[in-house]
DNA sequence: CCCTTCTGTGTGACCAGGTCACACAGTTTC
DNA sequence: GAAACTGTGTGACCTGGTCACACAGAAGGG
């Protein structure tokens, strides 16, 4: 009597929802994104709830001078918040810019549809409200970073957080943008550390040469 | 029939409530807190869901070297958005701190009795989901604000929000705070705007001689 | 009253980090 | 291999936050 599994079955925490949420959402099917498309702009209007089953969609604040802050990124089986604000109360237009980062697979989840399931289904609220609770505390958390730890702290943290074998496969201007500096500072930083022996440059790469190191600057300021 | 009307009829939203869920309030009752008392701080565990009656609390977040950043501040009749985020799914600790800016009254509704209003009414619900959105976007705004707007600009901003004929009853510091600025900086830039004529000083006050200078600052950073 | 003490402001020196304007090297395209 | 990108290095400059004070106007107590 149930329908064939669909795409719900594919993020976990969905799979868990009662099985009328299920089918509610299995109405609307999948659609796929190419690498680098922009999901919504600043100023676009709100269309619906957003899930990234695959990929990663990064959710950015583009400044005037061109440089931007990484806000979040939004990886398969969560929701992208930016939607949620629009639906439930506040101004509905985008602040932010959405990129999705490689190619991704994603559901857009109309308001009607998205409403009624908030108040049909208490586990589908449930996610939908401790999803924005962790990115309002995540935000907050990144308000305080960014205004009180310094660039080589903060430096150090991305470098060690996306590192894979001991190297780090990114531009200076992404990791400028991840840590919501700009990237002149960024390769000065990184100069210096290569020059401490800490890092080896390359271009596009970052190899960690004494991960110690970056831990010891990642939590105190250098003193 | 109904319960007589109690602390619920002050707020115009949560009056509009079922009565249901007014009832489930009112088992809980006012308290007073003095001026300057702190709600909590960085690292106190989440007691509940706090609705302020009357007066204003600040939320703020604190820098290591007394900087501050006036988050967002709770006025009569909403709910401060920081104890949402421990009840429902993050961090069941605050980040911030909240201080009474004058004598307030809030109610502190349990966790229990929140969870269980959160899904026995979707009037409630929509509630607490909008303001939550509401203090989301305007997080984000403040991220942005902070990092591509220039202090001129921001003060500028403050001092029209917060002028009553003419006059704005702030010290340096308290407007530092609100715009997530330093004394020092306040204090001369303030200077240089008395210098021009736009703003006369006073310890505790500042006077404001041309509104439309300030509007014009306010807009554009300064050409 | 005068003498502390506290709170609010002024000031100079300094430093971190963002902006602007380029140069130039590696890659990709045709 | 020339042209067009893309990623990096570099210097000059400016804003704004930090530190360390001085000093002045309340406020309160003897």
């Amino acid at each position: 009597m149930t329908s064939p599994p669909g795409w719900t079955a594919e993020a976990p925490e969905l799979a868990s929802l009662d099985e009328a949420a299920r089918s509610r959402l299995e109405r609307h099917s999948p659609m796929d994104v190419p690498a680098g498309a922009s999901l919504f702009h600043p100023g676009d209007a709100v269309k619906g709830y957003v899930i990234v089953l695959e990929g990663r969609v990064e959710v950015r604040l583009a400044g005037p001078t061109g440089r931007d802050i990484r806000l979040y990124d939004v990886t398969p089986g969560e929701a992208c918040i930016q939607s949620t604000l629009g639906l439930l109360g506040g101004d509905d237009h985008y602040s932010a810019e959405a990129i999705a980062e490689g190619p991704c697979r994603i559901v857009l989840l109309p308001r009607s549809d998205f409403l009624a399931l908030l108040d049909s289904s208490a586990r589908f609220r449930r996610l939908v409200f401790a999803a924005l609770a962790a990115r309002m505390q995540a935000t907050m958390q990144l308000l305080e970073i960014m205004s009180f730890q310094p660039v080589e702290t903060r430096l150090a943290q991305a470098l060690l957080k996306r590192a894979e074998d001991g190297v780090v496969r990114a531009t200076h201007q992404e990791l400028a943008t991840a840590i919501g500096s700009a990237r002149e500072v960024i390769s000065r930083r990184l100069e210096r550390l290569a020059a401490a022996g800490v890092v080896a440059l390359e271009r596009g790469r970052v190899h960690i040469l004494d991960r110690d190191a970056l831990r010891r600057m990642a939590e105190a300021p250098s003193p």
